[in-house]
RNA sequence: GCGGGUAUGGCGGAAUUGGCAGACGCGCAAGAUUUAGGAUCUUGUGUUCAUUCGUGCAGGUUCGACCCCUGUUACCCGCACCA
């Protein structure tokens, strides 16, 4: 057969379509597999490879699932809301809208030229009313569980995007949507409390399946640490300082404290600090840095003494100054650290550079030339001196200050609370309304979905202020609770939003009642298998689990951890091996490659073109030998002689179906592909095969080339489609050949090969290697000292 | 700085996890076919004339090491003054 792939490829989409065979239904007669993936962002650009490599994996093996006899839910959708939209939105004065309709319509013709086998009549759109409805109303319950607040705080800020940004959006101290560095700035900003499910998040990774990177990376995230709080008492006032350290421990070592620019202590006592004008100015020019010039900046502290604040060491009770420096957050602890310069780098070039005493408390380093954070015997430090273990010392102190009174156990993370607004116009409305006299009131249920309102001009303020902000007939409304005149909030949700839930909807996308039927829930839930991008895993992959947790603690959801299995493919770069991006100009279209090549070329490229989730570049060339395998699959329609087994390829057969479906289970891809070319060059070598031997042939690759498969399937002689034929079994016995080709090593340097029996006892082994002339020449008056057999392998001589 | 990873032919990458390194594909070379090119097919292709030598580098363990251990170099990714 010719292998005419524009053909093909159309009349097989159209019969899935037509037939339904990827449609999902509850049957409970069979067992059920939920494949997930990353739901794309349908950007005006286009898919690339990278959407297709994405998706590829989890394809394959959804449909061997079915195949095997699941019932699999392998859904799509789209997550429209954002600034990439809006952004566009406003270049090209075309409502955001119209954009996100056009783009979704692009994206879906495209991925159905690829021939994934989506569920496409549970396609979801995060925009869409329906949907954008429940998004609100899980908000809604988070507010009513109290998990939501407003507060005015330090926020990264975008003065480009000019909105405020997540943690999370903010990585590296740049903006994740236009890559310009951020600022902080003081706000008043919507959090969520994720901070609260910080250790469910950490111990919910116990029990799923994630590839070990992924699940490191977010406890990292998480940023989990023990130690001590402690309260340092004011010099001649009736009050303390908080800090937070990991090393109470060290205590005694104390010579300084330094606190965050923006501590409130600052300002409560304002008169009595004689050098306030000093700190004010240093406190601006903190807020001017950028987050790249303070990490810049790393080694070379800066500070204030304050002039008027001194504190206690509880330690020790001898008093000690009090500075401010940007190294210390007010974000993270308790914006205050004690000092110890000995056993801090940090504080040991503080200490330096301002002449801070530096007092030794644990053995081990040389102090004068650097800090030493390592173990030792603990010195200068009173009731501790002489021990040698730090958490023997850590445990006395938190002893000790729990006596007084003045300190006790604590638990910090680096994850801070979720930054949950935008002051844009593409996103989900935040269902809250101000009252001056209720203060805020959420939305009624009953009122949602809280329409985004229709608006001609939607470029953000220059004060940072919502568009939505300029539509009266939105902001302005009644009191939910009192009846009285009251505003909306103009914010709307990040774009984390939507995707934060959308593997639910899916379960039962058209439902009005809630945002998925309990039966559906039960039924699917959890997802078995999610793939996505390395890039989601502090972001999308920790907000969707924390939403998760809160719906299962409310009881909406039947388990608590939403995804059973996590993996992550690998970038596709450019041909030129940098990453694909349109500045480059090296963004590959999968729409080129399917008229040049065709989807199924396109498919197993993708899957053949390395490890799965290692980053690999595009290369043009190698394409040519995926099609050159595909058209030599094609040929094997005139090689077909009679039925049944070819004798001479059959334990071929069988080990290629063996190897191809654990492959596509370890997503191995690579090689169930390469195991089918050597077969492929087995059988024109061997110059025919029979029909039930390319039945079984087709059925293997059907995942990977869809639409070549099923045109041969129906050549076959079949009725149904190879989309849901069964996936072929092999026998065990018939994958071990009855002899076997071992090396024949001479003190481990491998000087020839024998064939011997496969069930061949040592002394059967042993024998046929030394009846081996080679072998026999090299071994001649040598002293034989020992002989290794490790059957089916290799025969070792050592001789001397 | 901390955490994680990678290093194998001209290239992408394999190697049953300690047992014949380089599967499979690309590229390249020669030949066949073709008026020619392209396409296709056949053969060859780590290195060396060969004995050899070969998995970033230097050691070690072992009958035997790409695989385990120690040290070292380069590159990639993540976090980053986290107290």
């Amino acid at each position: 057969m010719k292998y005419n792939y524009s053909e093909i490829e159309k009349k097989w989409q159209d019969r899935w379509d037509a037939e339904g065979v990827f449609k999902a239904t509850e049957d409970h007669s069979k067992p059920k597999f939920y494949g997930l993936v990353e739901f794309p962002y349908p950007s005006g650009a286009g898919m690339h490879v990278g959407h297709i490599k994405a998706y590829s994996g989890l394809e394959v093996i959804s449909r061997k699932r079915r195949m095997q006899g699941y019932n699999v839910l392998f859904p799509i959708g789209f997550d429209a809301y954002g600034l990439p939209t809006e952004n566009s939105a406003i270049k090209y004065n075309t409502h955001p809208r119209i954009l996100t309709d056009r783009n979704i319509e692009k994206f879906t013709s495209q991925l159905k030229r690829v021939g994934f086998s989506f569920d496409w009549s549970r396609v979801v759109d995060t925009t869409e009313e329906g949907y954008y409805k429940w998004t609100q109303w899980i908000f809604r319950r988070m507010f009513d569980e109290g998990l939501v607040f407003r507060a005015k705080t330090l926020v990264n800020y975008c003065p480009h995007c000019k909105v405020v940004l997540s943690n999370e959006d903010s990585q590296g101290g740049k903006c994740d949507i236009c890559h310009n560095d951020i600022v902080q700035k003081s706000k008043d900003v919507w959090y969520l409390r994720i901070t609260e499910y910080a250790d469910k998040l950490l111990q919910g990774l116990d029990k799923v399946d994630y590839l070990p990177n992924i699940k490191l990376q977010q406890e990292n995230w998480i940023g989990r640490s023990e130690g001590a709080f402690a309260n340092f008492a004011i010099s001649g006032q009736d009050d303390f300082l908080r800090i937070y350290t990991t090393r109470p421990d060290t205590m005694f070592g104390v010579t300084f404290m330094v606190i965050a620019p923006e501590h409130p202590v600052i300002e409560k006592y304002r008169d009595s600090i004689a050098n306030i004008a000093e700190l004010d100015a240093y406190k601006e020019e903190c807020a001017k840095k950028t987050e790249f010039e303070r990490t810049q900046l790393v080694k070379d502290k800066t500070g204030v003494k304050i002039d008027g604040l001194s504190v206690i060491n509880p330690a020790n009770g001898k008093e000690i100054p009090v500075y401010i420096s940007d190294y210390v957050m007010m974000g993270y602890g308790t914006g205050a650290i004690m000092a110890v310069p000995a056993h801090d780098e940090r504080d040991y070039d503080f200490a330096r550079k301002f002449g801070i005493d530096i007092i030794e408390v644990i053995r081990g380093g040389n102090i004068a030339e650097a800090a030493y954070t390592g173990d030792g015997e603990m010195v200068n430090s009173e009731f501790l001196d002489g021990i040698t273990t730090k958490a023997e010392a850590i445990a006395k102190m938190i002893e000790f200050l729990s006596a007084k009174g003045i300190g006790e156990r604590g638990v910090q993370f680096k994850m801070k609370d979720w930054a949950f607004n935008r002051q844009r116009y593409w996103g989900e409305p935040i269902p809250i309304v101000h009252c001056p006299k209720c203060g805020m009131v959420g939305v009624p249920y009953e009122e949602l979905p809280l329409r985004l309102p229709d608006m001609e001009n939607f470029v953000p303020g220059e004060g940072g202020e919502s568009p939505l902000a300029k539509v009266e007939s939105f902001v302005n409304c009644t009191c939910p609770k009192c009846g009285g005149a009251a505003k909306r909030e103009t914010d709307t949700m990040p774009q984390w939003a939507g995707s934060s839930w959308y593997f639910l909807r899916y379960c039962d996308p058209h439902n009005t009642e809630a945002f998925a039927s309990k039966e559906a829930l039960d039924y699917w839930l959890p997802v078995d298998w999610y793939n996505g991008g390395m890039e989601h895993v502090t972001r999308h992959l920790i907000y969707s689990r924390f939403w998760h947790h809160f719906l299962y603690d409310i009881g909406e959801v039947p388990v608590d951890e939403p995804y059973a299995k996590r993996t992550a493919q690998g970038l596709i770069l450019g041909p030129d091996g940098d990453k694909m991006s349109k500045s480059k100009g090296n963004v590959v279209d999968p729409n080129d490659v399917v008229n040049e090549y065709g989807a199924d070329v396109l498919r197993v490229y993708i899957l053949f073109m390395g490890d799965y989730s290692s980053a690999a570049p595009w290369n043009e060339s190698s394409m040519k030998g995926c099609k050159r395998f595909l058209e030599r699959v094609a040929g094997l329609t005139d090689l077909v002689k009679g039925t049944g087994e070819t004798e001479a390829i059959a334990s071929l057969f069988h080990k290629t179906v063996k190897k191809v479906t654990g492959d596509i289970e370890e997503m191995k891809f690579n090689t169930a592909i390469a195991a089918m070319m050597t077969l492929i060059n087995a059988i024109y070598e061997h110059g025919s095969l029979t029909r039930d031997e390319l039945g079984v042939f087709v059925r293997l690759l059907c995942p990977f080339a869809p639409h070549l498969c099923e045109e041969m399937w129906e050549m076959l002689g079949n009725k149904n489609l190879c989309a849901v034929a069964e996936w072929p079994t092999w026998d065990e016995t018939k994958t071990v050949d009855s002899t076997v080709e071992i090396a024949v090593q001479i003190c481990g340097k491998l000087k020839g090969t024998i064939r011997i029996a496969a069930d061949a006892d040592k002394d059967a082994a042993i024998a046929a290697a030394k009846a081996d002339e080679k072998i026999a020449a090299q071994l001649e008056g040598k002293t034989l000292i020992k002989e290794i057999y490790v059957p089916g392998k290799i025969v070792n001589f050592v001789a001397r």
